[in-house]
DNA sequence: ATGAAAGCGCTAACAG
DNA sequence: CTGTTAGCGCTTTCAT
């Protein structure tokens, strides 16, 4: 390996010259500098990243950590997060934990080892003391899971306010027996996502039916599943707040098997707009959100942090709106 | 910071032991042990992996190359594969490259400075060579591209072969005007399903028609797009190969839209067995992958790689199969 | 504008 | 079983 005092010693100037070169500070006249890399691509010398993040005490690394990038939310949330750390500079390593609280540890603790520079929690299983515990003095930011916001930043939806339209978008409609689907009802994200469920029916003075809350429904296929079971005999549901526009299709597919007619014998609400709540039959009425205006503030938010800017913890809400389309 | 030092000081022995006790080195009494132990504990001590890294220049760390983490069929090759590293010790930083070949050569650049001890590749615009050329002497292996695999490793479909299969089906069921859709055709896999969209054709004495090649067809909208051109005045094609289940879908959805019966008036295939490919109506007819196997096996072998085994590049194919649902 | 020198935190021979 | 020693490759004062 051919390192930075080889092309010092090669080309007859001192290591610190050629580290002003690699990292072009200006103080080094335009002949040396010409020099040095003529004999830097000569010998094919390339930096050693390693060394220099160990020198500096600087990973340039943003770690993610999300339940499963096998989900429409996820890998879109991802993408944008990750190309936006890009642009700064930063790489990523994304962690899936799987809703598995030793995987989500042993993360906090690589970033107390100083392999990331930062972390974005996504989701996670654990409160927000424990993951303030865990993580005490490192940079961290929580993307779109509605924590207080007492220990680390917060940017996230109005998950609460906008599931509690929708809600009362279906009561008012008529709809008594209705249904909420999560994914994992321990987030509090999906915790908010429950409160708004509820608070639409306080307003109207009308209980929730708690038989009708269902958790760990999350895929198109835990959609049909749920589908066959609600749908099969006869009718236990006017409406469904489907937490995911994969699960509402799945749960239309389902009712299309069983002769239901979507939204005249059950409405059906998913959230995210992604794109497949246009492909099926109905269109799905959806929750739109805001990922590409909150991972762009998030991450110059992160970025910042990295370079020392000291505050307290901010929390940043963005308005996610109810789209009615044809399903409710 | 308190490092190895201050606790090989605080616990009164030396650095090397301190160094055994981290890294559960046998050599080292239980009591030595127990003792250095408790003063790390009691001095809050973290390991720096930085330094770590630096010193057994080491990063533990595997890239992965996309063009786009928001896409069903990556964002499943990538989970998989990210979650494989992990069980063998390896994080996975992610790289889109939004088929940017500037993006993807700043990645081997990267590789070549130590940053990632191997690259996996899912999808990239350079050749065979070019990516060669950039990346010697480090390990590099392609998941899914179909590569000759005389400069690196291949695992991969046999996309010719089962491309041909379905376009095989389609022509044996009288179908003529049969369009094409790909991704990116600069890439080896889009290329290597044209072959066998060709192949099928030649067999039977036809020629494909070049006018319903279409690219840059990838997603929903996409589907949708392309169905409303070529579904809105007079039906131009009777069966279409569509690249992805997802373009699928879209395509379908255009289809009801424009009162065109499938597969009455046109026959469609998607790629995938995605789950989407059941809730449309009709489901689609696609073709399977072997994702979870080929992450398996290709995350096994690169880490073998890593620690030292030489083989010479080796090419792995699996087998995927044509699902005839209805939509065909 | 350039060089000398110190050191980041850790591992790994080697010696005992 | 434990300690000594010698760096890994680079950046960064501090001189000059």
């Amino acid at each position: 390996m051919v390192t930075i005092y080889d092309i010092a010693r090669l080309s007859g100037v001192s290591k610190s010259t050629v580290s002003r070169v690699i990292s072009n500070h200006p103080y080094v006249s335009t002949e040396t500098k010409s020099k040095v890399i003529k004999v830097m691509q000569e010998y094919n010398y390339v930096p050693n990243s390693l060394a220099k993040q160990f020198r500096q005490k600087k990973s340039k690394c943003i770690a993610i950590l999300i339940p499963d990038l096998n989900h429409p939310y996820f890998s879109q949330l991802v993408k944008y997060i990750s190309a936006d750390c890009y642009k700064s500079g930063y790489k990523t390593v994304v962690h899936q934990t799987f809703l598995n609280k030793e995987i989500e540890r042993e993360v906090y603790t690589q970033l107390r080892e100083y392999e990331y520079d930062a972390l974005i929690l996504t989701s996670s299983t654990l409160s927000e003391e424990e993951i303030a515990e865990n993580t005490r003095n490192k940079i961290i930011v929580a993307c779109n899971e509605d924590y207080r916001g007492d220990y680390f930043d917060v940017f996230c939806l109005n998950e609460e306010e906008v599931t509690m339209k929708a809600t009362s978008h279906l009561i008012s409609k008529g709809i008594t027996k209705l249904g909420f689907c999560s994914d994992n009802i321990s987030s509090p994200l999906q915790k908010a996502r429950l409160k708004g469920f509820i608070l639409a029916h306080a307003k109207k003075g009308l209980k929730h039916n708690k038989s009708l809350l269902f958790n760990e429904i999350s895929s198109i296929e835990d959609g049909i599943m749920l589908g066959n079971s609600l749908f099969k005999d006869n009718l236990k549901i006017e409406g469904i707040i489907a937490g995911s526009d994969f699960v509402a299709a799945g749960l239309i597919r389902s009712a299309v098997s069983n002769n239901i007619q979507i939204p005249q014998h059950c409405s059906i609400v998913g959230f995210d707009n992604h794109p497949i709540s246009l492909v099926t039959n109905p269109q799905i009425s959806t929750i739109s959100n805001h990922i590409p205006d909150m991972s762009n503030d998030l991450v110059n938010h992160i970025v910042n942090k990295i370079n020392g800017v000291k505050q307290p913890p901010i929390k940043k809400v963005y308005k996610g709106e109810f789209i009615n389309r044809n399903s409710s």
